[in-house]
DNA sequence: AAAAGCTTCAACCGCTACGCG
DNA sequence: CCGCGTAGCGGTTGAAGCTTT
């Protein structure tokens, strides 16, 4: 499950994610004390950058996986379990992050009518987002808004989803057309309140750096804007081992 | 201005699956 | 088979931010 090479040298040509730096804005807090109570050692709750450049620093020197060995190894105060999921819903540079695309609700929709709550398993199909991202997503914005359709429809007042539909010319089988009812109201829903969020980024972040080359499986979304590790951390940081 | 209520999402937990000796 | 370690999944929680009153 080790593989140093290729994960070192994706990593080396990796990039971050707005909301990664604008994260630690966000979280200019002291992590929370964070250890449990029978392993005074084990270190709990949200993680410092400290602790992300020395997770950052030890993959890319040696690889990912085994991830108990790896968090004793890097000397974090770590479960291994605490590792792995940092890394792969947040670290790893192919991660991406941000708003979720019409294409991508939609897709989420089908995948979902298919699968069910099948999360790591529709997150395959999504490029660079993770099961934790869709399985939030679907929680907080896809249940709400069906309980909300739910009530109108309760209310008999489901004739203008059908009228949007035929607006919008979604004619497929039943199950197809409900999928894209949804999509549509998830559009009109959502779209606005996360372009506002996106615009308000913060500008004073380091050069921003048009991704689509480099990156190639982060074309879909437009929207994102990307940078390279290099703008932000010096690469001798990752290199010091 | 501030309190209350709501939303978001990173992180945790418990569990299962799988591989290996 | 059994036991153990590891990986991965899906449900849940709770802190922080945001919105409403």
């Amino acid at each position: 499950m080790i593989s140093t090479s290729s994960s070192s040298s994706s990593f080396s040509s990796s990039s971050f994610s707005l909301s990664y730096v604008h994260m630690y804005k966000i979280m200019d807090k002291k992590p929370c004390n964070s250890s449990s109570s029978h392993d005074p050692e084990v270190r709990k709750g949200p993680w410092t950058m400290e602790e992300d450049l020395i997770l950052i620093n030890y993959i890319a020197n040696h690889g990912e996986g085994v991830w108990n060995s790896l968090a004793k190894a890097s000397g974090l105060k770590r479960t291994g379990k605490s590792c792995r999921l940092r890394w792969l819903n947040y670290l790893r540079p192919d991660v991406r992050r941000g708003n979720i695309t019409t294409e991508e609700q939609l897709l989420i929709f089908e995948l979902h009518a298919k699968w069910g709550n099948r999360w790591s398993k529709i997150a395959k199909h999504l490029p660079g987002r993770t099961d934790n991202e869709i399985k939030n997503f679907w929680r907080t914005r896809i249940q709400k808004h069906m309980k909300q359709a739910e009530n109108s429809q309760q209310q008999g007042n489901n004739s203008n989803i059908s009228e949007t539909n035929d607006h919008h010319h979604h004619q497929a089988s039943s199950s197809t057309s409900l999928v894209s009812n949804m999509a549509l109201q998830i559009e009109t829903y959502s779209a606005p309140s996360y372009q506002e969020n996106l615009e308000s980024f913060p500008t004073q972040f380091p050069t921003i750096t048009d991704q689509s080359s480099s990156c190639t499986n982060h074309n879909i979304n437009s929207n994102h804007n990307y940078w390279n590790i290099e703008d932000f951390w010096p690469m001798q940081l990752l290199n010091g081992d």
